[in-house]
DNA sequence: CACCCGCTATATTGGGCCGATATAGATCGA
DNA sequence: TCGATCTATATCGGCCCAATATAGCGGGTG
């Protein structure tokens, strides 16, 4: 699932700038499972408007830089649902944290009972984020998703949470 | 979390070729949280040995490459908690099958559908692959691990099997 | 027995993508 | 009024992945 894809997808539900296209990303709860850059976003829009896949039009400002509105042209609709349908590469899920985990016996006292409450804190973070996105503009898609990751939130802090006292009995038993 | 540093973190386990560094990522049920191709594997043991932080001994083959042992070096092992101990960056989860699942309302009949059905397939085939795995080389860290990607995996399956049938319903209204 | 497939093992290359940085005026709160 | 934050585009270095090349060995099948 590459960037020109994922730009071609957002613009299948509205025009809009190469900004704009990142800020979703950020905010209405795409970012726990996509997201992309500037130095990708910026240059796969080039790209498409050289394919014919999406138009621009330019919008100029006073003394601003020009606002570069994109919109996704028939060919564009039928190149994204053709991607749609060919086989989807795999999810990948990377996480610092976890590699993190493998080496507890190597990490001090206390530090790695700071790192789980960092984790645990962050993923509540996410999980409210998730759970505050407008409900109303949602089809059916944004709801199957959107409940899909508050599902896996939910399961990771229940997790999280009962098995914190593991690496704080570790600290305990240390101070004996 | 690069891949220069999760080299180093397998070689606190023991020594190894880039080979079998790779392999490790696909068996051992580290998979479904880091992984790291030969392209980014070889340089970084290469910049790893510049550096000091791992020795290498060459093991002479007859007519095959010569095997490249590496082993941490003391610097290595400092340098790696050094990289455990500052700020861990933030997990990332890409899902092609989630992106796709926002459109499915454009996609023809049945194959979202098929599309569900492969994604629960693929996370079955995971979740046993996960389960395999030897628990009686396990320390702490690796159970804690691996339990957490066991239950992600069943909270997932058990919400997909749950949702399922919101997809089957269109492709029966559809054919009414 | 011949043949082919898959395994061990290293390495390179092209291209995709991220993170940081640059630019620059607008707007807004302290 | 001054700094911070926002809109908005763009580039660059560097990391990383996927594919490909090489090459002999071992095992299974016809």
């Amino acid at each position: 699932m590459d960037v020109r894809t994922i730009c071609l997808g957002i613009l299948t539900r509205g025009d809009a700038t190469g900004y704009e296209i990142k800020k979703l990303f950020e905010e209405d709860g795409y970012a726990f499972f996509v997201e992309a850059s500037f130095g990708s976003i910026y240059p796969a829009l080039n790209r498409l408007t050289e394919e014919g896949l999406v138009s621009v039009r330019e919008e100029a400002q006073t003394k601003r830089p020009d606002r570069k509105v994109y919109s996704i042209t028939p060919a564009g609709r039928q190149a994204f649902l053709a991607s749609l349908l060919e086989p989807l590469s795999e999810d990948r899920y990377r996480s610092p944290f976890l590699f993190a985990m493998l080496f507890c016996d190597l990490l001090p006292q206390g530090s790695v009972e700071r790192v789980l409450d960092d984790y645990i804190a962050h993923a509540e973070r996410k999980l409210t984020q998730l759970s505050e996105g407008n409900p109303e503009t949602n089809g059916k898609g944004e709801r199957f998703v959107r409940d899909f990751g508050r599902t896996m939130y939910v399961a990771m802090l229940q997790y999280l949470r009962e098995h914190r006292s593991e690496f704080k009995a570790e600290a305990l038993k240390a101070a004996e």
